[in-house]
DNA sequence: CTCTCATTTGTTATCGATAACATGAACGCT
DNA sequence: AGCGTTCATGTTATCGATAACAAATGAGAG
C-alpha cells in the first residue's frame, strides 16, 4: 500500500496542490464545489498529511517534548497523565524522555534531540533537586523554545507550575496539633529535592509557632522509600522517645512507620498519630488507614501545558508573555491513623 | 538566535551542503581535510541538523508510536518505563499516546496522528481486552508500519511480547498448596482482561489437578482495586466459608483483602494464606507482608522494542520475519502472608 | 604519455507539504 | 464601455535535509 499524498489527491480531483492544501485546512477561499469534491476524493483515497512534511514548510511541530522522572513514583507519573490528557486536547503531540536518576549527564543528550525534532515547547517534569538546579539554568538559557517546568523553585523568570508543598507540610502538621499531639516529629523526603524541602518548611513553620525548641531532634531524613520510613521512625524514637506524632513526607514512609510502630508495639493513632502525603490508591487501606495529603498532580500537568499554549500565543504574536509560578493547592484527607 | 541551517554551515566552510550532510553521517567518502574543517565549522556555529527534515527526505523519522494504558497501574508504567529506556539505547524517540479506558472510539484518532507522524512502528502497550479485541484486528489490518503489541492474546500473526500471566497464577496456586492449604478461593480481575483471565486460568488448572470439585464458588471477581478486594474477601467468606487461601490476582486486591481479613479477625497467614501478584514496592510492607508474583515489566517493555527493531529490520532488507509470541517469565516472591 | 579507475566534490532533483505571489473570471459602478 | 474589486484557482519558491547522478582530480597501468 503506497501513500497517498496531496498530490495524487489534485490529480484525481483535477485542481492544484495549493487547493488540495486549501480544503485540507479549511481555508475559506475555495469554491463549496470544489471543497466537496476534493473532500470527497481525500475519503476516498484514504488520504491524511504528511505531518512531517507539514512541519517542515510551516516551522512548527505541534509537538511538546516532555521530559520526565521515571513513572515508578506516583506524583510524577500523575503529572504525566495530566500532560498529555491536555496536549491531547489541546491537539498537540508528545515525545516522552525519561530521566533516571539526577544526573546532568543525560540532560545534555536529551535537550539537544528534543530541539532537533524542533519540538514546539520543551515541559520539564523532573522534580526540583539541588544536584541538578545549578546544571538547569545554563543549559536552558541557550535553549531558544519555550520551557515550562514542574515542581521546581524560581530562580530566574522561569514559567513554573507547581504543587504547593508547603502549605501541605503546614495542613499535615495543623491537623495533628489540632489533633492534640504536640511534639511532632519528622520524616522528610531526600534533602536534594525541592519538594521535600518544602514539606519540611512546612512542617518547620508551623512547628516554630508553637514554641517548641530544638525542632531538630525532631527530624530524620528518609528517601521516599517504605524501608526508610521503618528506620526513620526507629531512629526518630531512639532519639526523641517522648514523640506523639509523625509527619511521614510521603504515604510509603508513612507505611514504613506503620510498620515499624506495630513492631515496637506503639498503636497507632492513640500512642502515634501519623500522617502521610500523596494520597496513594492503597493509603486507605493501610491499617490503620492513613491520613494523607492529597496532590492532584494530573490538573498540575495540565496546568504545566496550559502555560505553555500561552507561553506560545504570546510569543507567537509577539506579545509580552510574564514568566510566573502557578500554584495548585494540596489537601487534607483525614483517615484513621491520626484521629485521636 | 535564528537557526543555524546545512547551508549556513557548507558556506562557512567552503564546501556543498552534500558534503556537510556526508561529514554529519559520517560517510567514508571525505577527506581527512574536508571533514575535521566542517566538523570544526559545525561545533563553532553551534549546528545540529533539523531531524524533521531528515525524516522527510530519508522517508524514516526514527521515532516509535507509544499506546499506553494510563499510567496509574503499576504494570503498564513499568512497562512504558522500559519502552523508553530500550528505545533510548537504540536511538529512537517516542511519541506518547495514553488510553484511558477500553473505548474503541479513541483508537482512530490516535493511530491516524502517530501514522500521519510518520512513525516507523508502533507499540501498543495496552493491556488486552474484549471489550477491544475486535476492533482491533480490524482497524490494524489497514496499517502499514510494523506494530509490536503487548499482553494481548495471540488472535492471528501479530508480533506480541507478553508475561506469562498463566505461569504467575499457577506459581501462586502451587505455593499455597504447598503451604498446606487446600482450599484456595480467587479473586480474580476485570473479567474483560486478558491478563486477568490467564491468572484465573493459571490457578484453574492447578486447582482442577488437585481433584476439587466445584471450583465455580471459590471465585469472585474484583477489579484490580483495594475496595473490590476487600468486598471480594467478604463475598466469597459468605459464599465458601471454608475457604484457607485466597489468590488475590493483585497487590491492591491482596491489600483489600488483608483488611476484610482484619475486620473479621481472620488471621493472616494462619487462618487465611493470601498471595497477590505484580510485587508493588509496598508489598513488603503490608501486615502482614505480602507473598506475591513479581513481574519484571520493565524487561517486558525492552522485549517489545527488540522485537520492533528486528521486525524493522528484516522489512528493509525485504527478508521474512515470522510474528511470533515472546514470553516473559514471572516468579514467585515468598513473603509472610502465605507462611503456614 | 595517454587511458582507466578510484577518490573526492559538486549539481540537480526530491521528500510532501505550505507561503507568497500571480492570474483569470465575474461583478458592480460610474 | 472601462475599471477596480472580489473570489477562486494556479504557479513558483521554500522549508532543510538526502539521493542520485555528474564532474573534476590524481594515481597507477600499459
Amino acid at each position: 500500500m503506497q501513500k497517498v499524498t496531496i498530490k495524487d489527491v489534485a490529480q484525481a480531483a483535477g485542481v492544484s496542490t495549493q487547493t488540495v492544501s486549501r480544503v485540507i485546512n479549511s481555508r475559506p477561499d475555495v469554491s463549496p464545489n470544489t471543497r466537496s469534491r476534493v473532500q470527497q476524493i481525500i475519503t476516498e483515497l484514504g488520504y491524511s498529511p504528511n505531518v512531517i512534511a507539514r512541519s517542515l514548510s510551516r516551522g512548527r511541530t505541534n509537538t511538546f517534548g516532555v521530559v520526565g522522572f521515571g513513572l515508578s513514583y506516583f506524583g510524577p507519573s500523575n503529572v504525566l497523565q495530566g500532560i498529555e490528557q491536555k496536549s491531547n486536547e489541546l491537539g498537540f503531540s508528545l515525545l516522552l524522555s525519561l530521566l533516571d536518576d539526577f544526573d546532568a549527564a543525560q540532560i545534555d543528550g536529551i535537550l539537544s534531540n528534543l530541539l532537533s525534532r524542533q519540538v514546539d515547547g520543551i515541559i520539564w517534569a523532573v522534580p526540583g533537586n539541588d544536584r541538578l538546579e545549578g546544571e538547569l539554568s545554563s543549559r536552558f538559557s541557550q535553549i531558544s523554545v519555550p520551557v515550562v517546568y514542574l515542581n521546581k523553585p524560581k530562580q530566574g523568570d522561569e514559567v513554573i507550575a507547581a504543587m504547593d508543598n508547603r502549605l501541605g507540610g503546614r495542613l499535615a502538621t495543623e491537623h495533628l496539633l489540632e489533633q492534640g499531639y504536640n511534639r511532632i516529629g519528622i520524616i522528610t523526603g531526600p534533602i536534594d529535592w525541592w519538594e521535600a524541602q518544602e514539606r519540611e518548611q512546612g512542617w518547620r513553620v508551623t512547628m516554630s509557632n508553637t514554641g517548641l525548641i530544638n525542632l531538630e531532634e525532631l527530624i530524620v531524613n528518609g528517601d521516599w522509600s517504605a524501608s526508610s520510613g521503618e528506620i526513620g521512625l526507629h531512629n526518630l524514637l531512639a532519639r526523641s522517645p517522648e514523640i506523639e506524632a509523625v509527619f511521614a513526607c510521603n504515604d510509603q514512609m508513612a507505611l514504613g512507620a506503620l510498620k515499624a510502630a506495630r513492631r515496637l508495639d506503639i498503636k497507632v493513632p492513640v500512642d502515634l498519630g501519623i500522617v502521610g502525603f500523596d494520597d496513594i490508591p492503597e493509603a486507605a487501606y493501610f491499617y490503620p488507614s492513613l491520613t494523607t495529603i492529597r496532590q492532584n498532580a494530573r490538573s498540575l500537568g495540565a496546568l504545566a501545558v496550559d502555560q505553555m499554549c500561552s507561553y506560545i500565543n504570546a510569543r507567537e504574536k509577539d506579545e509580552e508573555f510574564e514568566p510566573d509560578v502557578k500554584w495548585i493547592h494540596p489537601r487534607l484527607i483525614v483517615r484513621n491513623s491520626s484521629k485521636r
